[in-house]
DNA sequence: CGCTGTCATACCCGGCAGGTATCACCGGAT
DNA sequence: ATCCGGTGATACCTGCCGGGTATGACAGCG
């Protein structure tokens, strides 16, 4: 029938996400009658109740629920249809690769050279960024393709190229006892008393419960151990930015960690089939 | 910054698709000098040319390639988040699972009674398509799951769950000499002077090249086949609709088929998860 | 029993999407 | 050469609808 209008779907989405008519109406710029209006349509024309008012706060329906989801990914599609289009205007065939602060130097120093000796290879502008943001650069049109590590991040919607596969380390003091072993299970590793595993955020920002201390980026995880005051379970090639003070320790039965080559699964640009084609004979 | 409307994409995939405003312009339902006017606006909001306005037609620049494939994209999100949004208020927790007419009998009939035997499993409604025609019922919101073949179909952007590999055979007259053998090569099979290979359409509709008949559905190869005119190659489960006029052999080098099971990667509706973990304990 | 905070309603206004008429331009037939 | 048909662009007008302000209805709460 009629395809909604993305004015609508961020209308909704921020009604959705505050709750609360007033908030999202401030949060988009507008006065909230409009808004109260606009949802009101949205809903008539879905011939679908989205919000239940109950005096007091707004709560979502189950078809709300839904919405909020496919709406988001609507959404995301939009802005990176822009985003991609003035790209490609703009820079041509440049290819904007991200990629986590601190993961795979070696990985990525050879992907980008080998591709660089290719004919007709395009520019790569590499885009570094935080833990777990290579996803929503690349649905909202940032970047074109990402370096991401199974099973960490969230591919879901991305083709993807497998580039490596490694076992993790755990990182402690030199000093430590355990530090003289070949190899640790995970349940050695979280059992040691003096040395909790240090926490990393998950996809959402928050951290997964337990004991040890709470990290957001490598710069702190090597201080804190070079301290003796946690212990750290990581790939086995993020090894690289070991000070002398630190031991690593390969951990039997912690997961496979894959890093690989991920971009959004209808892209049609030919550098980066190049590049992909590159890296599948690395 | 500003995210397109869909109105926009909707009015530049008519002029792309169309390469001609007063044509497109009908399509749309409404005048040709509106619509000019609404690209151009895009093109100015965009800050790029779309468009190389040539007297006698219009065509794209390579910029305008890039919108056309990313507003598809965001189109069909945004229609299927009307359709998804419309399901879930209408027929609560129901699924709809696409397939191809007349393939994988036995093996969707047993998907379908264990995930039944289910506590709690919601109602699955069976959606009947053409070839190839399975993925855009998932981009367009019109089924939640579908049961595709790999590497036939183009499962990019989708999760999935492989159910079953197998061989494909070739099926040819009872009568003929090659009926005996227990196997045959690809190079054999396509070398019989006088059956050659039916034709399947590809993805975009055309066919490819080569000597043997043209053929759109499965009733049209059996007749074919039952009639000596041709011989096919085909996975070796759709044996089921097999006559007795009908012999086949299998073919040892002929690329395996995968069935599988296929949803939209954001899917988050907890029926469609049972039914995956149904799906991978088969 | 007001007061406060919520969302909905009533009403008005301005901008912009869309329509009609027309222009500018080119290719080709005569 | 010249007119004609067909292209997209321009000019101008109009009505609708998106948005603003003011206010209402209603519930919880001190």
């Amino acid at each position: 029938m009629d395809t909604l209008e993305t004015r609508e779907l961020r209308y909704f989405v921020a009604v959705a996400e505050e709750l609360h008519f007033g908030r999202a109406a401030e949060r988009l710029g507008m006065a909230q009658p409009p808004l109260s209006r606009a949802i009101q349509q949205l809903e008539r024309r879905l011939g679908v109740t989205l919000l239940e008012r109950d005096r007091r706060g707004v709560a979502l329906t189950a078809a709300g629920e839904v919405l909020l989801h496919e709406a988001r990914a609507a959404l995301d599609a939009a802005t990176a249809a822009a985003r991609r289009t003035r790209r490609a205007a703009q820079h041509g065939d440049r290819l904007v690769l991200a990629t986590k602060a601190g993961a795979s130097h070696e990985l990525l120093r050879k992907l980008l050279d080998a591709y660089a000796a290719e004919p007709e290879a395009a520019e790569v502008e590499v885009l570094m960024c935080g833990i777990g943001e290579q996803a929503r650069l690349l649905r909202e049109g940032r970047a074109d393709v990402a370096l991401v590590h199974r099973p960490f991040d969230d591919l879901s919607g991305f083709d993807t190229q497998d580039l490596l596969t490694e076992g993790q380390v755990a990182v402690m003091p030199a000093g430590h006892p355990l530090a003289m072993r070949d190899s640790l299970s995970m349940a050695e590793a979280a059992g040691v008393p003096d040395l909790p595993i240090a926490r990393w955020p998950r996809l959402d920002g928050s951290y997964p419960p337990g004991p040890g201390p709470e990290v957001k980026d490598q710069a702190q995880m090597a201080q804190l151990v070079a301290l003796g005051l946690a212990l750290i379970v990581i790939p086995a090639s993020a090894y690289a930015w070991l000070w002398a003070e630190h031991a690593a320790v390969p951990v039997s039965d912690a997961p496979a960690v894959t890093t690989t080559l991920a971009w959004p699964a209808h892209s049609r640009s030919l550098p980066l089939a190049r590049l992909v084609g590159v890296a599948a004979r690395l």
